[in-house]
DNA sequence: TCTGGGGTCCTAGGACCC
DNA sequence: TCTGGGGTCCTAGGACCC
């Protein structure tokens, strides 16, 4: 068996947490710049507010239901994220950590359990130990997991966890759900099994396995086998390294010079040297793109990108804010208004072995160790302490109107309470 | 006025090899 | 008219996920 423990509404639960009056009030959490919705409560959903929705098309639905409405405070979500997977890691021998609010349990030789019973108790132990409402569904593969967990939400009747094994039982959910819904059917595959009459996940299990491989090739035919109860996806309980980092925004307005541009890039770059150092990679090929407004079709639309190889692999801030510097000067184009930049770091291998190449024009074994002295002290400074110039002084241009306070970490926004 | 950010895997087709 | 028969590697793009 495995088992998926998800996170309700996630972001909207981490900030009611700390604000008990918004229970039972519609919510949503915007993207950055409050941008779009990207969680919604409940509540909100019923409004009929969509995922990704923008925040000006909701001005009017806001006003009028009173919804309460932040702005992303994903230092506060992470910190959650992390006071759950705790819980989890303590019942369950392995956990595979999904995303941000979902990870799956490995329950395989788990025996003398009562399925049910530890689905419900350990989301009533999640929610009392960190505030979080957590969905847990059991069933004999991930997909049918997800789908368990799922009804966890539609049911409260299931008081938060839901056993999924009977042949009997799984068949009569699965008549029921939708096939939009079930994981691994995309926004492009769905419409098209609906217009050939697969309507529910019982309807896509029905098809022969012929028919699957033809129209959706080996992806396809793995949520097949998943929802006949085949195990198809595997279990990874250490994460592997990411084989591409990527840091972009969009701005809170357009840049049109090249050496503001140019600071933001050198900020996305020292995140991705950032984040390999800290997977212990290195790099060898970077990708930098900046982008027009999309929205805006009557201006200069451009989409530049360009990939450059490195010398020699890299996980140095230095080396690769130069590169992505130099990248930009060859796609920047005068006179477009650009809303959204970016740095993707690929080729990705694990430091420990690499050798260094004898072209090499710069020693790699010194930036490191001037890299790990940047990182201990900006560790230490819980920030920024030391960045490079060409980074320029100023933030990612950003709004962030409805941002709650940093409550669980940082000690100057604890809110005070005065005696 | 205002529209997120970060990933993975698979496939088809081209370039190149003998 | 007719144009071998295999391979491998790389890349772009598509589809999916949260």
């Amino acid at each position: 068996m495995f088992a998926l423990a998800d996170c309700n509404n996630f972001f909207v639960s981490c900030e009611r947490v700390f604000r008990p009056d918004l229970e039972g009030r519609p919510v949503i959490v915007l993207s950055r710049n409050d941008g779009c919705a990207i969680a919604r409560s409940n509540e909100a959903k019923a409004l009929g507010i969509k995922m990704g929705e923008p925040y000006f098309k909701l001005r009017d639905t806001i006003e009028r239901n009173n919804i309460a409405v932040f702005s992303g405070n994903m230092a506060l979500y992470a910190d959650f994220s992390r006071r759950v997977r705790t819980i989890l890691r303590e019942v369950a021998p392995q956990i595979e950590v999904y995303s941000i609010d979902e990870a799956f349990l490995d329950m395989r030789g788990v025996e003398g359990v009562d399925f049910d019973t530890f689905a419900k108790s350990l989301s009533s132990r999640c929610r009392r130990l960190t505030g979080i409402p957590v969905s847990v569904g059991v069933a004999p593969t991930k997909t049918l997991a997800k789908i368990a967990a799922q009804l966890c939400k539609s049911y409260p009747k299931l008081r938060g966890g839901c056993y999924m094994h009977r042949q009997a039982d799984i068949e009569k959910v699965l008549r029921r759900f939708p096939i939009e819904d079930v994981w691994g059917i995309g926004r492009r595959s769905a419409p098209r099994l609906k217009a050939k009459g697969i309507t529910t996940a019982y309807d896509f299990r029905m098809l022969s396995e012929e028919w699957i491989m033809r129209r959706m090739g080996v992806v396809g035919l793995r949520t097949w086998r998943e929802l006949h109860g085949i195990p198809a996806i595997g279990f990874d309980s250490v994460a592997e390294p990411r084989q591409s980092i990527c840091n972009s925004r969009s701005f809170s307005s357009e840049i049109y010079n090249i050496a503001e541009l140019a600071e933001q890039v050198a900020k996305f770059a020292a995140m991705t040297a950032e984040k390999l150092r800290e997977q212990h990679s290195v790099c060898s090929r970077l990708t930098v793109f900046a982008a027009t407004n999309r929205f805006h079709t009557d201006d200069i639309q451009q989409c530049g990108h360009i990939t450059i190889p490195l010398l020699e692999p890299t996980d140095s801030t230095l080396t690769i804010v130069r590169a992505s510097r130099e990248a930009l000067t060859e796609i920047f184009v005068r006179g477009a208004g650009y809303k959204k930049a970016g740095v993707i770091a690929s080729e990705i291998i694990p430091r420990q072995g690499t050798h260094i190449s004898m072209f090499a024009a710069e020693s790699n074994e010194r930036h490191h160790r001037l890299m790990q002295a940047i990182d201990d002290i900006n560790r230490k400074s819980e920030g920024r302490g030391v960045m490079l110039a060409s980074e320029g002084h100023s933030d990612i241009k950003a709004l962030s109107r409805h941002r709650s306070p940093r409550y669980t970490t940082s000690w100057d926004e604890l809110p005070i309470v005065k005696l």
